[in-house]
DNA sequence: GTTCTAGAAC
DNA sequence: GTTCTAGAAC
């Protein structure tokens, strides 16, 4: 059973209004209902919670992009990585030291999928779409029915994806993160290609197909 | 972030 | 005709 960031009711609410208030009038939705506050809520469903202490919460990718997915969040309010400084550099050690540990333990027996390759990262996207800083655990296979376009495909393959531990040494050595839009914006764009090989590949479906070539049977 | 779908690409 | 991508969502 897929865990949603909304209720249904939401969107019940606003298919009836749709129907019966031919002007349109606008719903003006409360800030946390807007599927980019969705995060909250999810760190707050003890269903797709997966693990927590007292300065962080783990949970699950609600849309997974690879077999395992999950994003770790500090309870802390921080909105994202614009708004890091130094004084976070303890929590930001602290995040990355809890994703590794949790893979330690819970998937250091997996079968190696992609040999002579990372199997998990862990990291941030450069301009993230939803609010609340949140960290990336992801396995290396990418392999999932939500990994849908190249959007999915270059936020985690190219440099828009950025390591755990380059974020902590800029914070270390800038005193923060600085993000070129236009630059991030524009590997997104880029030509599909395989993050094992990186041979260029057609479409999305040939892409899918292609990576499983790196899968040990 | 997702869903939906028009029209481009094949 | 079918597959696939990419932009709007009030």
């Amino acid at each position: 059973m897929a865990k949603r960031y909304f209720s249904s009711s939401d969107e019940e609410d606003l298919a009836t209004d749709s129907k019966h208030a031919p002007l349109k009038s606008k719903t003006k939705r409360k800030p946390t209902g807007h599927w980019s506050q969705g995060l909250l809520k999810s760190m707050e469903n003890p269903d797709t919670v997966v693990k927590s202490d007292e300065k962080c919460v783990m949970i699950n990718d609600m849309y997974p992009k690879a077999r395992h997915h999950y994003l770790i969040l500090p309870r802390e309010n921080i909105s994202g990585i614009s708004s890091l400084g130094k004084q976070n550099l303890e929590l930001l050690h602290h995040l990355l030291k809890f994703g590794q540990d949790y893979v330690k333990t819970e998937h250091s027996n997996d079968d190696t999928l992609i040999p002579d390759y990372p199997q998990f990262k862990y990291g941030y996207h450069a301009i993230p779409s939803m609010n609340r800083l949140h960290m990336h655990v992801i396995s290396c296979d990418f392999d999932s029915p939500s990994l849908k376009n190249k959007k999915h495909w270059n936020s985690f393959t190219t440099d828009f994806f950025i390591d755990a531990a380059r974020l902590i040494k800029m914070v270390e050595e800038k005193g923060r993160v600085v993000i070129d839009k236009e630059y991030y914006e524009s590997l997104l764009k880029k030509n599909l290609s395989c993050h094992v090989c990186r041979r260029e590949q057609r479409n999305m479906p040939t892409l899918k197909s292609h990576i499983r070539t790196h899968f040990k049977k």
